[in-house]
DNA sequence: GCAAAAGTGTTACTTTTACACCCATGC
DNA sequence: GCATGGGTGTAAAAGTAACACTTTTGC
């Protein structure tokens, strides 16, 4: 178990599943079509080499950064993907990540660098190069997981949001319809105490909705207070 | 970004934060004491390199198995760390597992492999080598968290046991005492039945408990109906 | 005035919490 | 017979699910 010469060493690239949501439409996730072997002409997730000293989350708001132009974003680690054979040219581990954005606030055009890019419903998605299929079913079972119980939704929504928009937007990553009653969907998110009102819709033909903005300071102390509540009172588990 | 020639690569490891229990006692660490540079003399976690054509979660049992001479226990990727400064020989990337181990049904002797090795209650951890302190937490906040909503408690008890031993295991693991009312606590966990008795306990000298076995089985088939129940009512989260 | 979406009140039911006491065994 | 931990019944409180109707706006 000497440090391995350096021959012997798999090449390291980062993977992006960058999730994009603009509101009423259903969720994407970002490919870029191949030009060169190996899957020439086959979509793939954005991504690529991991540069030396570069550390992995800065690959991979790189590799973002080159293929979307977008900044300041939600990004987060997924799972490291080794198989050995993976990567017909060779050993190449890859760290997948996860992104979400708001295709309105950010006007993502797809197909920066030269390169063929589209959004692709999440549930018509083409066939994949590598075992990208298998990452982009990881991110978004994570997505779908992690959307239940952290607040990760609103990076999806622009700043100022309405209660419908927001229950459409967890019906789009649940992918499912009416899923839950409005009444209750309403009672409860604002139960928490999370959304700060910050004003009214205009010039819509109806009746103008509220807009609210997610507060995160609130959440924080939230958070606090309720892991203090779960220690007093005993644990509380759901397996 | 083309294929990256050589000596551009990172070496890549793997490390594993392995988590012992035995009843009634504290949770542990398996730590290893280095005998080289750098940071010799330190404790770390067992770790090395990934071989070639070696699938990453091999490699950590293998190390596993090398350290610890267990086998067939519960391992699950944890995070890939890969600051560029994190190894002073170099730019090391090292994907972090954590494994469970019930310490009376696997004796396991820490200190074979001709390296010492020591259990360490995880609140009394001794200064670490590279960044092991940081990945331990994350273990440790990834068990702490997982053990909430999935049944990976029992890979740390013996196949068979009693109530108050998952208590106790519940309360280690949080790092509580007397956490939750112990007539609550029964009902929940009995309630969702994923529990089989199997027997009663034998030769103690006070009221002889029952013993239980978690049945995997129903877990699985509970798991489904959950989430067709969740898509049939509606969505239920708490961020 | 009508279409379109926003917004609300209440009831029956289920779940959770917080109690304190009795039970079976070995020594 | 007593020390030790095992095991239960229940009432009050809180939370959730399931309803259908009223409100406000633009055109």
């Amino acid at each position: 178990m000497s440090f391995p010469s350096e021959y012997t060493r798999p090449a390291v690239t980062v993977d992006c599943v960058v999730f994009g949501y603009a509101v009423g439409k259903q969720l994407k996730v970002l490919l870029i079509e191949r030009l060169n072997e190996p899957y020439a002409g086959r979509w793939a997730l954005p991504g690529g080499f991991v540069e030396e000293n570069e550390p992995l989350e800065t690959a991979a708001l790189r590799e973002l950064k080159e293929e979307t132009r977008v900044q300041n974003i939600f990004v987060e680690q997924l799972y490291t993907f080794g198989s050995p054979n993976r990567d017909p040219r060779g050993r190449v581990i890859t760290i997948a990540y996860y992104a979400l954005v708001n295709l309105e606030e950010h006007p993502v055009h797809a197909g920066t660098d030269a390169k063929h890019a589209r959004w692709f419903p999440v549930d018509e998605l083409p066939l994949l190069a590598f075992d990208h299929q298998l990452i982009l079913e990881a991110a978004l079972n994570r997505l779908r997981a992690k959307i239940r119980y952290q607040p990760i939704g609103f990076e999806l929504l622009p700043e100022e949001f309405t209660l419908t928009q927001l229950q459409e937007l967890y019906e789009a990553i649940l992918g499912v319809r009416q899923a839950l009653n409005k009444r209750n969907f309403r009672s409860r998110i604002l139960k928490m105490g999370v959304l700060k009102e910050v004003g009214i819709q205009e010039h819509v033909a109806h009746r103008p909705a509220r807009l609210y903005r997610f507060d995160s300071e609130i959440y924080h102390e939230m958070q606090e207070s309720k892991s203090k509540e779960l220690i007093r009172r005993g644990i509380d588990f759901e397996i």
